[in-house]
DNA sequence: CGCGTTTGACCAGCGC
DNA sequence: GCGCTGGTCAAACGCG
């Protein structure tokens, strides 16, 4: 069985591995379009100046504005372009055929998930992103940053019934339901640190594993981060105003951090994921798991992927530039727009 | 008293 | 058209 997973359980900040995955593949791993997440009709009323406000407009801008220099920036790009390569390809990979993974279906069920498997691999062959061009990546972003629902994975202690998510924001819980695949009952929940703030999120149990709450993200935040005003923006951070979720969390106690999400690929099984008892570190839990998979050569860009990003300390600073500044561009950005 | 949670009712979409 | 299901509403309730 295959796996992936990006996280750093051995620390307690998030990672700059985490930081550049959910940055960069926020454009990418946690946002990416899938068709259980995207009731029809969705987004019919948004914003069209938000589609002209894509990632490469901001790179640019990003980029005008001098914050780095060209030399800097244009590594940044080329290191990201490189690194995203690397995962994307690893998850077309990963996300192999779906259907198996998921024991006996019946017809309805086969026939939704050839539809989800045709809307993963299709819309955005990401497998085919190596040797595009930076406009086209940031095309390619732009799409994705489009895509306002994302998942959260996160490991909870058993005995803990609630199904409270401290993700630094405040949610208001107006409904719950038992769903018909899933005894646990499922959440919902409203943001409420803004009013008029749109996000919703839907907590559930996993129903292979009750000790991992499902969170579905949808929606993009009005506001900033109550983190992000509240403490000094860390490098490792991976707040991003207006992102649809906010994938890793900065502890803030110890009960906290037993709550930080993990980003993992949707077709993951719950069952998968480590124990609180795993002692793994990040760069251990992915070689590991990246050996029961079918191809040593997964392993290796794995390998070189995580090995980049947590031994090279130029890159680590710029990641740690671009997420700072795309965060303030997109800031000043909508400061503007208000104005 | 204000705010958040609970929970049954209601609504809309979808498949048959 | 009907039933099922997921999502939302809103009154009642609890808590600080």
């Amino acid at each position: 069985m295959k796996k992936f997973l990006l996280t750093a359980s051995g620390g307690p900040m998030p990672s700059v591995t985490e930081s550049l995955v959910e940055t960069k593949l926020g454009l990418g791993i946690n946002t990416f379009w899938h068709p259980r997440n995207h009731p029809k009709g969705e987004n019919e009323g948004d914003n069209p100046d938000d589609e002209t406000r894509g990632d490469r407009h901001v790179a640019t801008n990003y980029k005008q504005e001098g914050m780095v220099s060209t030399e800097e920036f244009n590594r940044i790009i080329s290191e990201n372009k490189r690194l995203t390569d690397l995962l994307l390809t690893m998850l077309v990979d990963m996300r192999g055929r779906p259907a198996d993974l998921h024991g006996p279906e019946n017809a309805q069920a086969v026939r939704k998930r050839k539809f989800e498997d045709y809307e993963w691999t299709n819309p955005i062959r990401i497998s085919e992103s190596s040797g595009i061009t930076d406009e086209e990546m940031y095309g390619r972003m732009q799409e994705n940053s489009r895509m306002k629902v994302s998942r959260v994975y996160i490991r909870v202690d058993p005995s803990d019934m609630s199904l409270n998510v401290k993700d630094g924001y405040h949610w208001r819980k107006y409904g719950q339901k038992v769903t018909r695949d899933n005894p646990s009952p499922r959440a919902y929940f409203k943001c409420s640190f803004a009013p008029g703030c749109p996000v919703k999120k839907k907590v559930q149990r996993s129903v292979d594993d009750p000790s991992v709450l499902v969170t579905t993200y949808e929606g993009k935040h009005n506001h900033h981060s109550p983190t992000l005003i509240t403490k000094t923006v860390s490098p490792s951070s991976s707040y991003s105003q207006g992102h649809s979720t906010p994938a890793f969390v900065i502890p803030d106690s110890p009960a906290m951090a037993t709550r930080r999400p993990y980003i993992i690929p949707d077709h993951v099984q719950a069952s998968e994921l480590p124990t609180p008892a795993a002692k793994h570190t990040a760069q251990e839990t992915s070689t590991d798991a990246i050996s029961d998979s079918a191809g040593k050569a997964s392993g290796l860009l794995v390998q070189q992927m995580v090995s980049s990003l947590t031994r090279d300390p130029n890159f680590t600073e710029a990641v740690a530039a671009a997420i700072s500044g795309r965060i303030l561009h997109q800031e000043l950005s909508r400061e503007l727009e208000e104005k």
